[in-house]
DNA sequence: GACATAACATACTAATTGGTATGTTGGCAA
DNA sequence: TTGCCAACATACCAATTAGTATGTTATGTC
């Protein structure tokens, strides 16, 4: 990598760092540069606007990790009910970077850029997609294993899941971490009885 | 009601429509003076600072709210699964001042201002308590009253209950009301299994 | 080593922010 | 009718905002 996709790289992991904990629009470019000991000449160099640096931040940063954990577990795993739990509860208490205080960075963009910028809602809602699509195939393949017992309609599931995520995100923000552990026990006995 | 608590609630109120859609730090005061015709003079007589009215925002108008569709059909129901269904329902389809891009206001008010202010954090996580509360009494009634087939942890399910509304407050910001009618058939199956 | 351009650095700007200082006015008690 | 204070109104301010104009320096190519 060049040294200046470098500079880049960094100034968009930076800006990952300070919009997770602060929210984006009260993130300034100053305090960007500021962190980043980068001039606002090398800020504007790299990224035409604000917005331009918050959407390759989407899609270079949050979106593969994001993958990485949400949907490529989802993929390769053979019981969808364990895999999916797997997944949420790898999500909510492993991830040491993730602070209950601050929930999650893609929850927290998709409720504050969705409704002010199109591109924004855009760009996020497809990571959402992503990973419904993703559920609802894992459950599928499930279905056709014969590892369920009742009936169930896979994109209903799918939904109360990512519901159900996005929510506990946002409810430990004012609870507190023992809400992780109070959902995550619901999430298993309803997956079970699926 | 006197003039000047007519003027305080009239600017609460407005303040309360505008932070919905924009969200609390995007919304200025000037902007709320604007539009409400009041002058700087007359806010500041009012409140001491934003937050001050920020915090009787939601103590003044989004508590008492949110007591009468979240909690009051609850203490006065007598089947829990349905009412807590209804409920969903009205919170999700009824409410025409929700709007689905917009989310629910006191959703978006935990999301943007719990890790921000400790002081709006509280004020916000006693609403999620009440709620919290609420379903859990109304789930034990249910229980007393051999209304459920299966063995739950009313806490539980209340955490799964209240973590679907917000997050589904939240993905619908990305894809629109038809996240809500997915998560409302879910949420039905769900319910009915207990 | 000359030259061009990529990759930065510095200094500025106009607009907006929350908040304040200092007014003015209307209504009610004495 | 006078005096007083609640309830506003106006004019300002320092700090911060995203963005720009105009530099300088590093780096690769011939």
């Amino acid at each position: 990598m060049s040294k200046a996709a470098d500079t880049r790289m960094m100034i968009l992991q930076k800006s990952f760092e300070l919009i997770y904990r602060k929210g984006y629009q009260s993130t300034s470019i100053d305090e960007i540069i500021a962190t980043t000991q980068v001039t606002k000449g090398a800020f504007y160099y790299h990224f035409k606007t604000k917005d331009d640096m918050g959407l390759s931040l989407i899609t270079e940063v949050l979106y593969p990790g994001m993958y990485n954990v949400m949907i490529k577990p989802l993929e390769e795993g053979k019981d969808p009910a364990k895999d999916i739990y797997n997944v949420m509860e790898n999500l909510l208490n492993d991830f040491v970077f993730f602070n209950p205080d601050y929930g999650c960075p893609a929850i927290n963009l998709i409720e504050e850029m969705s409704p002010m910028n199109p591109v924004f809602k855009k760009t996020l809602s497809k990571l959402v997609k992503q990973w419904q699509n993703a559920i609802v195939a894992a459950l599928n393949k499930g279905k056709e294993a014969h590892i369920f017992t009742g009936t169930f309609v896979p994109e209903e599931v799918a939904m109360v899941v990512i519901s159900g995520y996005g929510g506990v995100r946002n409810i430990g923000k004012a609870l507190g971490k023992s809400s992780y552990t109070t959902y995550l026990k619901g999430l298993k006995t309803y997956l079970n009885k699926l």
